[in-house]
DNA sequence: TATTGTTATACTCTATAACTATA
DNA sequence: TATAGTTATAGAGTATAACAATA
């Protein structure tokens, strides 16, 4: 009952050490695809959804604006990404994938998804559907 | 029983937006003390034990060693680590943690695994210990 | 006036290659 | 020869301040 406080890691703590364990798969797979982690990120984000504005770009990837600027400046200039000028508010634009970078975003999550799953692979599946849904339900209030 | 994957996130997905809170965290608690995300990682790895060499280091951080080099460096400067020759190997240093050090590297980790888990407040404890079971499990396997 | 995004600048982070010193 | 760590160098990531263009 009390194990986890006990013999293991408090919840925090064993939050923390996971969130290492994804960030070092997330630095593997970049490394082999020859992008940078952030870059990845940054896939992973444009992934999701349609375009979308630098300002909500940002808040999404918890970067100031012109940090923003130079990361889908350098993913413009390799190809992965493209602005689309927006037709409503001359001032702002819009990010979304380039077929290519579409093609690697996907390959990337992949890699990523698979790895996680394959260190989790004994662990009873009952177990992980709980650990996911009690993270999502924290997700759900909270980012 | 499947509400997991039918209308929540899947385990790995899970982790990796979890993860990506956490790297939030750790941005928000790392500015208000001035310092970077890559010290607060480095202030929280020596908190957890003895002295450690560059070698070790560098494995435990994912860091290849000029880049530790570089990191200590910078933290040493501020006062945080300092490098102390080892006895055994004149080749070999180890860091530690000064006293102010220790206690700035207190302060952020409190911080954090507070923030951490004042997101999880309303939700059941049973559920928490759970997932830091389950966690604690595939970390113990992993790294 | 406020907002969208960029430019200018300075620093940190990171890797690869080459190096020194010790084992 | 192999290992521990550093130096040299180059590029990527990040923030703050100041700016341009549009709303």
């Amino acid at each position: 009952m009390k194990s986890a406080t006990d013999a293991g890691l408090g919840f925090a703590a064993a939050l923390v050490r996971m969130s290492h364990l994804v960030q070092h798969v997330f630095s593997d797979v970049s490394r082999e695809r020859d992008i940078t982690p952030q870059q990845a990120q940054l896939l992973c984000v444009l992934t999701s959804g349609d375009a979308i504005g630098m300002t909500d770009l940002s808040r999404l990837l918890h970067l100031e604006k012109p940090s923003l600027t130079g990361l889908v400046d350098r993913a413009e200039r390799r190809g992965f990404v493209r602005r689309v000028r927006d037709g409503a508010d001359r001032r702002a634009c819009r990010v979304e994938l380039t077929p290519e970078g579409r093609e690697l975003a996907v390959r990337v999550h992949e890699e990523i998804v698979g790895r996680l799953e394959a260190m989790a692979g004994d662990l009873p599946g009952e177990d992980l559907l709980r650990v996911a849904d009690t993270l999502t339900g924290l997700l759900a209030r909270t980012g």
